[in-house]
DNA sequence: ACAATATGGTTCGATATAGAACCAAAGGCA
DNA sequence: TGCCTTTGGTTCTATATCGAACCATATTGT
């Protein structure tokens, strides 16, 4: 076996080891993020809402999966979890007839304003333990990462 | 609102951003790989039949979720699935009538061996897209955060 | 106008993950 | 020996995620 051959397998075992501890990582936070969280919060509740405040509410369940990523049913679950807990409501679509609208409540905004806070001294540990180049280095070439995954399993950007 | 406080603040926004991006590198890594292995494999069955080859098999149950960092009902879970699948089996363990042990099958080292040759390609498109000084460093950055996230959550190393 | 197709959302069935309660065997100790 | 605690695993219940099938409304093509 050539060492060219050798060499590539052994690219591809690192390969695959980044995507093994970004799991890791990933499973780690998440268990972190919903220990933080009131009752039945998911991080899947968390983020929704917050998207709703950072970019805009009365955004339709399709355009929500499609910023997220995710498949459309697992959309419909997300905000029927938060609808259930009164985080926002739903609202028939003014011009399409199929569609839907997704609002936030006050209990929406609360529960937001009360998750960051509650997330932030985690964030801090992090920080306390990390420097900011390492920081800044990771969240780089995790974007580089995420992009070429993004475009590579759906070069045209549907989602529905 | 002082400097020190904005800065702090958007220091503690980077770095949810890097979780965030963490949590959708996953999830676009766990569905590009679900997709080539066959049937009803997912990468947990994939990963528990990788690592009792890669160390060895024979290994308890326990062992197993400590070694995935999982509650050991999820490692139940996997392994249940993996029997079904017949790519491992259930032994007594030797000296201890509470435990088990876990054993790969010929039909799991095939498993192996074909998911290994059906995730390659996948592997060396992001090869072909990233640089090995990226990936080196990323995969160091990674290590560092999952080290960092481990001893946090669980300073003793309990996991049972 | 009308049939064919496309789109927005939900439902169904499956796997994954985790906390809590539970059971059975092992180990400690009087 | 016998009780109590610890340990290994399973079961129960709940949320998350996703593909496939499905329904209703829109849109397109003729």
């Amino acid at each position: 076996m050539p060492d060219d051959q050798t060499s590539r397998e052994a690219e591809l075992r690192q390969t695959f080891a980044i995507f093994n501890e970004v799991a890791i990582v990933a499973q780690l936070s998440r268990t972190m993020f919903e220990a933080r969280l009131p009752d039945g919060a998911g991080v899947p509740h968390f983020s929704l809402v917050n998207h709703l405040t950072r970019v805009r509410d009365g955004q339709t369940p399709l355009a929500l999966a499609r910023a997220f990523q995710v498949p459309k049913n697992t959309m419909t679950h997300t905000i029927s979890g938060a609808v259930k807990h009164g985080w926002v409501v739903l609202k028939p679509h003014p011009t399409d007839g199929r569609s839907k609208t997704v609002w936030l409540t006050e209990a929406g905004r609360a529960f937001r304003k009360e998750a960051i806070a509650a997330l932030a001294p985690d964030l801090a540990e992090v920080n306390a333990a990390t420097t900011p180049e390492d920081r800044a280095a990771l969240l780089e070439r995790l974007t580089e990462l995420r992009v070429f995954l993004d475009a590579y399993r759906d070069p045209k950007g549907s989602s529905g």
